[in-house]
DNA sequence: CAGCTTGACTTAGCAGCGTTACGTTACCGC
DNA sequence: GCGGTAACGTAACGCTGCTAAGTCAAGCTG
């Protein structure tokens, strides 16, 4: 079976003098698609993209280097949505704790609704540091911690923000990643899963700044003091 | 450029008549030795390995049905080690908590060491649930989970263990995952980020099973509460 | 020892991939 | 109308995973 999904040559007229970038979009829209359609980068061949736009395959090399540039555009497209998703979630929390927790939540979402696109841009290293790491760093990691931040000043953390973050981005990272790369693996329920996981980073970072730094406690005297956060003790 | 090491034809000879899955040894070992040298699965094609035993490519066939069950074999053999690593990890630390401990950053620490392999079992979804998937759930996966219960009976958790040991097994693979995958990012120490990020998982986890259960407390409150953990409140 | 079976292995090739050198078409300003 | 050039197509290279069909020799059998 050559196709899935058969498309007609797609009677393409050329574009006019100054409009070639034209076709770019077209590219572009068509690779999306094409990615959303599969879930499957390796599905995305340069040829399948260059025959749903009815194109002759080098064209779509006026306007991307290689394919590696053409399947980044297509993610930072996507991956752009997740910022404003973050500061949704932000927006409507009561205090700055429950808005790192939603943010958490919300990450986690959104790398469950386009496990494609998360895996290519957050679970292969494509070659140096450049393009799609930019957009992490920049955008969603820079936004998580001005959020650890308003914590510190309500009193959860101290230290340095971007080690939280780090923190919290580590565990929320690793419930997507596992999530995505192993579907088949018994999971108990999503949601509750996801949120409990998020929550225990969030507190477990507060603790561990609470504690003596880097050697253990005696284990009797830590579970003493961790009992002390029982509701009963608390009342 | 077509070989990074040319290797020569390596006269072979034709094994004898009840010989034949002696192949299937040098071909797995050429494999292995391939991916750690390369460090890249596109790196390891059949054609190379072919070449580097000294022998014709569809030669492999006869002993993996395709390419994906040669890696899939070169994978479990490194993996194996890993059910070790955390054994021993576990045996030289002074309480089940710290056991726990130790277990993350050897795991962490594994996956590190061996960062394609790690990547090829843990970051890509290898089709259905099988071969690999249950090298770690009936391995290593089996056994966080009893080191889990060592910790229930001294107290540190109660409830499901599997629980508990999928939060850790989260927070472990997403500092790993994401020290693979980006590894241009400008992390800090990674031994101290490490080992943070898994005492996170191991007091949140903790915490959470002692604080009112889903809906969050009053942001003040949650404060006070961890504030008790403070060295000073407790001397 | 001859002959045949059968396991071990090779030769040749398919279909598809990303990528590129080069040729062609058609628009637009002059 | 005409030429320059942007926009695109043709053809091909080298690579990939994979396979049908053929060759070769070891070892059992008569």
């Amino acid at each position: 079976m050559p196709e899935a999904t058969e498309a007609p040559p797609a009677a393409r007229r050329r574009a006019a003098r100054g409009r070639g970038a034209e076709l770019r979009g077209e590219v572009l829209r068509a690779a999306m698609d094409l990615l959303r359609e599969t879930g499957d980068v390796d599905a995305v061949s340069v040829r399948a993209v260059a025959q749903r736009v009815g194109v002759s395959v080098p064209s779509i090399y006026l306007h991307f280097a290689d394919k590696a540039t053409l399947i980044g555009a297509v993610c930072e497209e996507v991956f752009e949505a997740l910022h404003l998703r973050l500061r949704a979630a932000a927006q409507g929390a009561p205090d700055p704790f429950e808005a790192l927790r939603a943010q958490g939540n919300a990450y986690v979402h959104f790398a469950l609704e386009n496990p494609e696109h998360y895996r290519i841009v957050m679970m292969t290293d494509h070659g140096t540091a450049e393009s799609k790491d930019a957009v992490i760093a920049g955008g969603a990691f820079g936004y998580l911690v001005a959020s650890v931040q308003e914590c510190q000043v309500a009193g959860v953390y101290d230290g340095d923000p971007a080690e939280v973050a780090l923190g919290l981005w580590a565990a929320a990272h690793g419930v997507a990643a596992l999530l995505i790369a192993k579907p088949f693996f018994p999971w108990p329920d999503v949601e509750a899963f996801v949120d409990r996981t998020i929550c225990m980073a969030g507190l477990g970072l507060a603790v561990n700044q609470r504690l003596p730094a880097d050697t253990g406690l005696p284990l009797a005297e830590l579970v003493r003091r961790l009992d002390l956060l029982r509701p009963d003790s608390g009342a």
